[in-house]
Order: C-alpha cells, then sequence, then structure tokens
DNA sequence: CGAATGACCAAGC
DNA sequence: GGCTTGGCCATTC
C-alpha cells in the first residue's frame, strides 16, 4: 500500500512542488531548503515516491540535474517528455542545465 | 519503542 | 577528481 502521506512535511513538499512554474525545474536540496532543512532532501524523496497527480513530480530532479527516477519504475523516460513538453532541454548526458531551468528558492518559499 | 530503509546532499579522504 | 562516510527527517517492519 502506498504509505500515509498525511505527514505535515509531505504536504509541505507537494505544495512546495506545486509552485514550480511549467518549464523549470527544481532540486532535492532547494526544496529541502525551502522546508527549512537541506538535510530535509531524503524525506522529499519519500514524499515523490508518493507521487501523487496534483504534483508534477517531473519537475524534481537530483543536484546533478539529473533524473533521478529511472531507479523507481523506469519512470525517466515519462518525466523526460513531460519536462520536455515544457520546453525544458536535456542535454546530450541526459541533465538539465540547472542555470537555465533551476527555479529560484525564493518561489518556493513563496507561501 | 528500536532498527532499517529511502527518488539526497555535502564534506572528507 | 572519484569514492566513502555522516547526517538529518519521515515512514515501515
Amino acid at each position: 500500500m502506498l504509505q500515509s502521506p498525511e505527514g505535515k512535511t509531505f504536504q509541505k513538499i507537494y505544495q512546495i512542488v506545486r509552485r514550480v512554474p511549467a518549464g523549470r525545474v527544481v532540486t532535492y536540496g532547494q526544496i529541502a531548503s525551502a522546508l527549512g532543512t537541506r538535510q530535509l532532501a531524503r524525506t522529499v524523496g519519500w514524499a515523490m515516491r508518493a507521487c501523487p497527480d496534483d504534483v508534477p513530480w517531473h519537475r524534481v530532479i537530483n543536484s546533478q540535474g539529473a533524473i533521478s527516477t529511472p531507479r523507481i519504475t523506469g519512470t525517466a523516460n515519462l518525466q523526460k517528455a513531460l519536462l520536455e513538453a515544457e520546453g525544458v532541454e536535456f542535454r546530450v548526458d541526459g541533465t538539465i542545465d540547472l542555470h537555465l531551468y533551476g527555479c529560484s528558492a525564493l518561489v518556493l518559499e513563496d507561501l
């Protein structure tokens, strides 16, 4: 069964991810930082694992600017497609330029 | 309640 | 420059 995303942090993470504008991506560290502690990155991963339909999880990537979903259920293909549909360009390595598509942490904290 | 895991990040060697 | 260790938070067994 799918855990119980009723934790306050879970909802907070979802809120932040929802604030990510289309065509932009954020790293786990940024989300964790928006929550207050960068170390929360791990919990963020758990929250993403629940990946509700209301959360554009495809805009969430790791600090390397690469997709971290392929380790789950071959969702990388879907994520890449969604991001490309939003106008995000992928490098030859399959990574994204955080310098261009990296969203500002201020937007995430703009609760 | 205690131990283990998890889609991570940063620092250390 | 690449690999290893530590750390925090939340969830699960």
